[in-house]
DNA sequence: GCTTGTGAAGACCTTCACAGCA
DNA sequence: TGCTGTGAAGGTCTTCACAAGC
């Protein structure tokens, strides 16, 4: 195996990858094949091989993969065996769902600060986490060595909140907006939203009703 | 144009358009080009222009795409010019955030009922909704003419909530648990996970910390 | 002149199929 | 024998580039 890019379809998998891992890892299974984790992630066992010989060599012919193993390589790999610095941005019905969502931290996503340009919030406590005012976001983000920042502001402030994080040096963020920023190469944006992933299975729907 | 079997890929995209003519038509805007679309979107504009064309022929030559027409044949295309009928099961934290969020409604996207196997929270209405026996979801489902189902239940459940929705004729599933439930041919189910998504962009903040 | 719609070319991703090894 | 790792083949999606039309 030589360095190569890999592609960007084989990094969004991993984390499925790791999820199933630490699913069987966790009901003591010892080893598994492509086959069988093709099956369960849905996925054709080739591509299962293909996926992972990007990284390295993990199998043995004619056993398999050791699980706790490759559960281990692949969370290195995707830089979770760490813990991560987090920031959210916008405390209303949403963010404040966020805080108190218990989801984040046993993954090493740990949610240290939260911002909001309303006054009449700061100072508050919501799920361990103390609202600031959105003003000292960046010298927070300093102090704290911030790496990811999750928005959920509405629309119209979404993408002035994106700049000010690439400004605070932060280059991964969670969009929860219904609406794509734009950002320097080298920054990262995943989006959130439900409404669009209604939306592109109505399609299918409406498309199944109107077959005859 | 023929009718061909449109690529899934287009059909992710359709609801991000949708959003973008939404709000140009808001702003007043009249007329818009491929390359216009294709920046607010972050495509090139050949992209924009082939995607359409599976649909039909939409713009003229010379002026492009008019905001409020295409706006009106994309809903229409992809069903979202009518009302959804949708079921929540799981009323933990998320789900009755879920309830409470008022982002769905305006889209068309009706949550009729909520059903949680906990007896404690029977009859208890959040956000206009009243939470009802798990049991009752299948006549429930069927009386009210239920479309889609929103799963926001514990991973161990995850996959008997959905085998109960497909039981209840539904085809369409926003699945908010962290698995990837297995489901017959012509069940469409999109995933929500914000861990997955973060842990996609770890890969490449480590990588570009790797970098010397 | 400007922009669409679209065959053809190119890039990218998935699947095949088999050599190699436990 | 069983299963991995991987070049090569195949398929899908994106981009090009230009004829056609406003």
């Amino acid at each position: 195996m030589t360095t190569t890019t890999i592609p960007e379809v084989v990094v969004l998998r991993l984390p499925l990858y790791v999820r199933v891992l630490a699913a069987l890892e966790g009901r003591g299974q010892g080893v598994v094949s492509s086959q069988e984790l093709g099956t369960l992630l849905h996925a054709t066992p080739a591509q299962i091989r293909k996926d992972l010989s990007y990284f390295g060599r993990f199998g043995k012919q004619g056993r398999g993969y050791q699980v706790s193993n490759l559960l281990k390589e692949l969370r290195h790999i995707m830089g979770i065996d760490r813990e991560w610095s987090v920031v959210l941005v916008g405390v209303g019905q949403l963010g404040s769902a966020i805080l108190t969502y218990g989801g984040f931290a046993p993954q090493g996503f740990n949610i240290l600060a939260a911002f909001d340009a309303d006054p009449s919030k700061h100072g508050a406590a919501i799920g361990n986490v103390l609202v600031q005012d959105i003003a000292q976001i960046k010298s927070e983000a300093q102090r704290l060595g911030v790496h990811i920042g999750i928005v959920a502001v509405p629309v119209s402030h979404c993408q002035r909140v994106v700049d000010l994080l690439v400004d605070c040096g932060i280059r991964a963020i969670l969009n929860y907006a219904p609406y794509q920023p734009t950002t320097p190469p080298g920054v990262w944006v995943r989006d959130i939203d439900p409404v669009v992933a209604l939306q592109s299975m109505t399609y299918h729907l409406k498309t199944a009703e109107d077959q005859w």
